[in-house]
DNA sequence: TTCATTTTACGAAACCATTCGTATATACTT
DNA sequence: AAGTATATACGAATGGTTTCGTAAAATGAA
């Protein structure tokens, strides 16, 4: 069995699988540009950043053309989780409830989407009646 | 009017803040026994961590016996929404209803917590019905 | 082919959190 | 008072991320 890895993708890295997650394989520049659209940075530093998770197998990358383009290799719903079981326990010292009370109170979540909340909540109560 | 700082404690500093939210100020001693429960961690390490906390002004210090007292300069819920705002830019591109679905799909929650998230929905439709 | 543009490669610097050794101060014990 | 234990103070080493300058390679245009 081969040993299962938890990568901890950093605050920057997480920038970075964000734009791959939401646009697909995708160049340097393409990335670049689209961090640029939040923050000032250099070129050269994303491209040094995305070698490095290439490195770290955060990424995959396809050489076969002159600019290399980059997938995450990491699914975007297992790393969330895992995210997100540090941050309850760091930040909400395990408490689910505490955490999603707080998140819905404090962003303006749309009817439909409270609504798909209500039936996950149906279904979970459901099972232990 | 003061300018307002963000604090964004580290997550060893979090770490610290947990304990003195929970336990009150406390001492140096208490804190790093409290932190010794769950890790190897050196003494003078504690200590260096909490005066440069001090420092930052996340925690407040008296000093007045010799084992100096120290207490969060932060309030609980406050640190926690923020730093539950930026994990969810960062972790779920502010999605919050994909980020309480997995929160609430993935732990054990008690019934009696899944009653109050219900409730708490039910006050949130209740205005747009 | 020559020049300009774009890309990757490499390495070093800057930065920051974390760790801890050692020194010094304070208080307690006998 | 002398010795022991416990506390704080200080400074430096470590380790990791982030940043970017510079060079080399690949491509495209004139």
């Amino acid at each position: 069995m081969t040993l299962e890895k938890t990568p901890k993708p950093t605050e920057s890295e997480l920038e970075i699988l964000q734009v791959l997650w939401q646009q697909g394989p995708s160049t340097v520049r393409v990335v670049h540009e689209e961090l640029s659209k939040n923050k000032e940075v250099g070129y050269t530093t994303t491209l040094k950043l995305m070698q490095i998770m290439a490195e770290k197998e955060m990424l995959e990358v396809d050489k076969s053309s002159r600019s290399h383009i980059y997938h995450p290799a990491l699914e975007e719903e297992k790393t969330q989780q895992q995210l997100l079981g540090r941050f309850l326990d760091a930040a909400f010292r395990g408490s689910a409830s505490k955490l999603v009370m707080q998140a819905l109170g404090n962003s303006k979540t749309s009817k439909a989407e409270l609504d798909e909340i209500r039936n996950l909540l149906d279904k979970l109560e459901g099972g232990s009646k």
